[in-house]
DNA sequence: CATGAATGAGGTTTCATTCAT
DNA sequence: TATGAATGAAACCTCATTCAT
């Protein structure tokens, strides 16, 4: 929650003001929603003074944005780097799943953040967070449904829309996470669901 | 409150201030939002003075729950019906879809107001929206999960969580449509995606 | 506290609505004073309509002003009355505190429109209350003090401020009644403190 | 809120902000009562812009509330001064009464402010204007009466509700100052009205 | 006379942002 | 950089008053 970036000595890497800013943005925005958060609020939770927050970014919607870009960012880069440690489609799917809710599970706050203002009424914010998300699109071709294609272990399903289903899909359960991180939903049968979708033949 | 009376086909002739304040609040909600919505675009745009609002709905808040209601209700009722005029599960699903976004390009402004707070920052508006797609669970899995099971076109599959499967996708999907209430997804490709996570045997 | 003037056969009157009306205002006014108090709230403890308050009153203000005109007068007349039924000076200051103060305990709502009024913030109403009970001053002076003074009973006192000071005590006094009209101060001592300070030489 | 920094003189140097806004309440409330006066009236006549009293006073409310806070207190404290530097319990009631409409004369707004608050129709200020003149009820008893039945200079009185009663009277007084802070009665004729209702022995 | 929906000025309060220290 | 008092526009809401029915 605090810093985590550290240098060879282990010297905190500058801009610590900057982090607990963010993190106590997080803390706020999930709670309260972009609107009723006010700025006061975050500088105090974040142990500052009112003007300091404009040192560090040019608004109150900047410093959104910031955040906005910060998790989702680290959110896609997880999800990535997990599924493509599989080798197997049908794991790679399991691993899409897992991997994303276990980041969900691990930043519940900031992830509150995240699927609020991914369909919420403000469209700069949206619209960001679509470009952030789009490279999961290609993704989830390339890695998961084209090889699984290929080696037959799914149907012949149209890829492109395939993908923004799936990554719709999994947005869509996204929202479900009530505020200790908890998904509502068997992960079991949240892959099977999507599984059964692509058509897999399930060799178990 | 007061009466309505109606005229010779039966169509409301009183009340129609509180229409017009609905319809009014529906366009301004799309557009900015609920907090950056402010009561005078409202009534401005409905042609009523600022207090008249005040006349129908306690506050800003009841008019955005009053509105979500009727918006929900009609979304509900007009799938309800037209998945129950089915008696093919499978045809049912095709329903379920067609008819949700035949609905929602109809009204797309107040289906955008309702995808917008679906998962929005305001609990009251999210707990209230909730409550009213509730029932659409018990429909997908009493008119077409168990039936299809039943007459084993479906696979098995758990059913309660299948069914909040189904309309999780479902709104995910809804809130997707842009402005003009077009859908980016081909429609036969999501009820394909959605046959195949039943496990569907289709028959064509 | 409704109408309680009759005619010979014993209907009411007319002017039943403004009766209402100034019943339903000093209860309002009463539990919220003036500002607080909406026209509404009055029109609706009357059981009558918005709008008719304004066929009797040209306005919040006047209706509030006829209030005071109609309480001061009647508790004006009461007690001189009741002070001119008696002889005896000193029986006759009696009479000023307990008829007074027996108006305030059969009228409490009034009373105390009456008294947050007289000292309160708004000049016109506080003006019109001091002319009001401008002639209790004189009553004062000619059927007590002068009097007294005349049959040796009280000692010489400066007749005018005397009895502007005995008035200014007793509408003190009078401020100290709570929402049940009592008076927290024993009536005999009440009596007493302003009889010595009239330096009456008790008889008793 | 601030830590107070003195000058030289011991005189406050911060917090300047807070005292014109008092200042400038005490003005607006004194010419137009609690709720005709806006908060806009008191922050021009201060001399800041409108959100500043915010950052003061949680409301308007807690605004007046501190001011009669003020007030109260330091009238009180004047009264008690004076009051004890005697030692006579007949000059002790000149000192009350004199001492009383000095500091009335002194700071004509806000005893205008003060007296008619006491008796008017906000019952929190009401409420805490009594608990702020409470003290004065032991202290006459104390110092005035109890002395002067002990040395025979007064008759045997009961002496807690003759000390409401002098009190209410010496508050009533104060209600009929006027704009410039002038009482319209003699202050010797008033003295003579109290001491006589103690039954004072005049030795002049 | 009675009604009550409509009016719209005006009130209190919030809050993102600035800037002198 | 950090501070936090000051700013002032803008928000929501109230309510005395009007007027067509």
């Amino acid at each position: 929650m605090s810093p985590r970036f550290k240098d060879d000595e282990g010297r905190q890497i500058k801009n610590k003001t900057r982090e607990r800013l963010l993190t106590a943005a997080a803390e706020i925005f999930a709670q309260d929603g972009y609107e009723k958060a006010s700025v006061d609020m975050i500088t105090t939770n974040a142990g500052v003074s009112t003007g300091t927050v404009y040192n560090y970014f040019a608004s109150k919607a900047e410093l959104m944005m910031a955040l906005l870009e910060e998790i989702g960012k680290a959110h896609c880069e997880y999800i990535s780097e997990r599924v493509s440690q599989q080798t197997d489609p049908i794991a790679r799917v399991e691993q899409l799943f897992t991997a994303g809710f276990e980041y969900v599970q691990d930043h519940p706050t900031r992830s509150r953040v995240l699927f609020a203002n991914m369909q919420g009424p403000i469209t700069p914010f949206k619209e960001r967070l679509s470009e952030i998300y789009q490279p999961l699109v290609p993704l989830i071709i390339e890695e998961i449904i084209i090889p699984g294609m290929e080696q037959k272990i799914f149907d012949q399903v149209p890829p492109v829309s395939t993908a923004t289903m799936i990554l719709t899909f999994y947005l869509g359960i996204g929202s479900l996470v009530g505020e200790d991180g908890r998904v509502p939903l068997d992960m079991n049968e949240i892959v099977s669901f999507v599984l059964r979708a692509l058509g897999a033949k399930l060799r178990k």
